[in-house]
DNA sequence: TATATTTATTTGCAGTTACAAATAACTCAA
DNA sequence: TTGAGTTATTTGTAACTGCAAATAAATATA
């Protein structure tokens, strides 16, 4: 195996590298790559419950519990208690939380657009299908290996 | 824009998936993910300086360092320090850190080949080319922000 | 040769993370 | 309607992380 064949090398470094990108825009309003995580989710998504959310953002669910703490203290999510079940929380954007993902939005879909600047719509077109296709491969084998262990 | 074509969001998913399905593996033989990171990374490409070994695995240097002391700890890795330059280390793997990393590897690469089990020839190849031109695209803008900085 | 500058790595520190256990609320069968 | 089992979220804890400052060694400059 050659480590520049090997796609979860080939994956790693190109996410760090989206987020030693996108870090020095977030630290201009004081927002972590995880909570910037959880504002696009529920920017584009709408309010989730915690469980969703993380399913959502790929943030461990008690990581992202904390997490929550944080932006709740920052005005940027609100927790709303289920009125059907209790146990659950909706977390929603407050307007703070709104306007300061409007703020990013742009700028991180510059990022994006300078970094693919060298593709063409087809290349992108079809990296995002792989990535897509590759994560559906993941998720359904992990579903198995939680299969084997409950059954 | 929308939260499933932003690459960002697919790439992350997708790099916690692979760090999900190797952590039990990785568990077994008590090693943690960056350290396999610099365990792949120095089987394939041998001996690295610190500095080098971070470009490589995408791990931040200062946190490498502590990386490589849990490591050196447990006896994968060695600090060689340099002869013609002192204050550089070559880091090479130990005979338990090859050994350790040839227990994983076929095991890592099973992980992969039946999360790409759906793929043909074709678009493992264009994956990776895409990754790696996506890759290019962000390292090249980053070179360039340093250079406005810089200059 | 002494001094400033640069380069490679480590360390202080404050904050973040993940696992497992705890809590809280719901469901359902007896 | 009670209590066993289940589900959603939080919290205790120990370890990990990244920034910035410190150290250590090399190189350049006067």
């Amino acid at each position: 195996m050659e480590l520049g064949t090997y796609l979860p090398y080939l994956v790693n470094r190109v996410g760090q590298q989206f987020i030693s990108d996108i870090t020095p825009v977030l630290s201009e309003v004081g927002v972590d790559i995880q909570s910037w995580r959880v504002l696009i989710a529920l920017y584009q998504r709408g309010g989730q419950p915690v469980g969703a959310l993380s399913e959502l953002t790929s943030i461990n669910f008690s990581t992202l519990s904390r997490v929550l703490g944080r932006m709740e203290k920052k005005d940027l999510i609100r927790r709303l208690r289920g009125i059907d079940d209790a146990r659950s929380f909706t977390i929603e954007l407050t307007e703070t939380g709104r306007r300061v993902t409007e703020t990013i939005l742009p700028r991180a879909a510059a990022l994006e657009a300078r970094a693919t600047g060298d593709f063409s719509e087809a290349e992108l077109a079809m990296l995002r299908q792989l990535l897509g296709k590759l994560y559906s491969g993941l998720a359904d084998r992990a579903d198995e290996a939680e299969d084997r262990l409950a059954g």
